[in-house]
DNA sequence: ATACTATGGTCGATATATCAATCATATGAT
DNA sequence: ATCATATGATTGATATATCGACCATAGTAT
């Protein structure tokens, strides 16, 4: 083994991605779906998917929301027309924003 | 190059990435916080963060929440201690689904 | 105009995610 | 009680994410 790291993550993310995966877990329990079903779908490996559903910080956020959505839990909007225009919009925004920002933002509050 | 498969992501998974992406972007410049201040903060490098921002869906689910709530995006709740409980209330809902599911799920509609 | 710096992209190296296969156990149906 | 299978966990192999350093460009302040 020539380096163990290991990322840190805040208490809220990893509670999220928790809440996140427990909520896949149930939704496809409810639909009575099997895992491997699920994960078939999904195009993902179903150790992948145990993965997910125990909340594991390291999965892809692509395959998470994949197999969320498949399940029917959509974050942001219920409705992908108004996801199409909030992300106009933000783009919009960001156009507006200074290309680059001027600022080392010295100490600020996480608050998190 | 002994292999070349490319996962697939649904156009929703795709846009709901962006807009993630995007908010971050945004919220980090009204902050008026550098790419790379931010970036030290959640402990990722400078070019991770920018495919986090431009939404690529190859990124840990865990840097993205990370980075997100950092310049102040929560998602399912504002607050910690109510993601807390509606954790627990998962768990708890879970533990009254059948352990293990029967039922092949033959040819559903995913709709999204 | 000049200097400074934030950003975007690329590259080689390394850590890690993901897969496929497998085994063991528990669960649900008969 | 028996059988079929859904789940959890592990392992070795491979693909890929991530890092750190770098270069080029463009934006900002002076």
């Amino acid at each position: 083994m020539p380096k163990t790291s290991a990322r840190a993550y805040s208490r809220y993310s990893r509670d999220a991605i928790e809440l996140l995966g427990g909520l896949i877990r149930a939704a496809r329990k409810e639909r009575r779906q099997t895992a491997q079903d699920l994960a078939d779908r999904a195009g993902v490996s179903r150790g992948l998917l145990q993965r997910i559903e125990r909340g594991d910080p390291k999965c892809g956020i692509g395959t998470v929301f994949e197999v969320a959505a498949i399940v029917g839990i959509k974050l942001f909007e219920a409705d992908e027309r108004l996801l199409s225009r909030h992300l106009s919009q933000t783009k919009d925004k960001l156009a507006l924003l200074p290309k680059t920002v001027r600022k080392k933002s010295h100490a600020m509050r996480d608050d998190f």
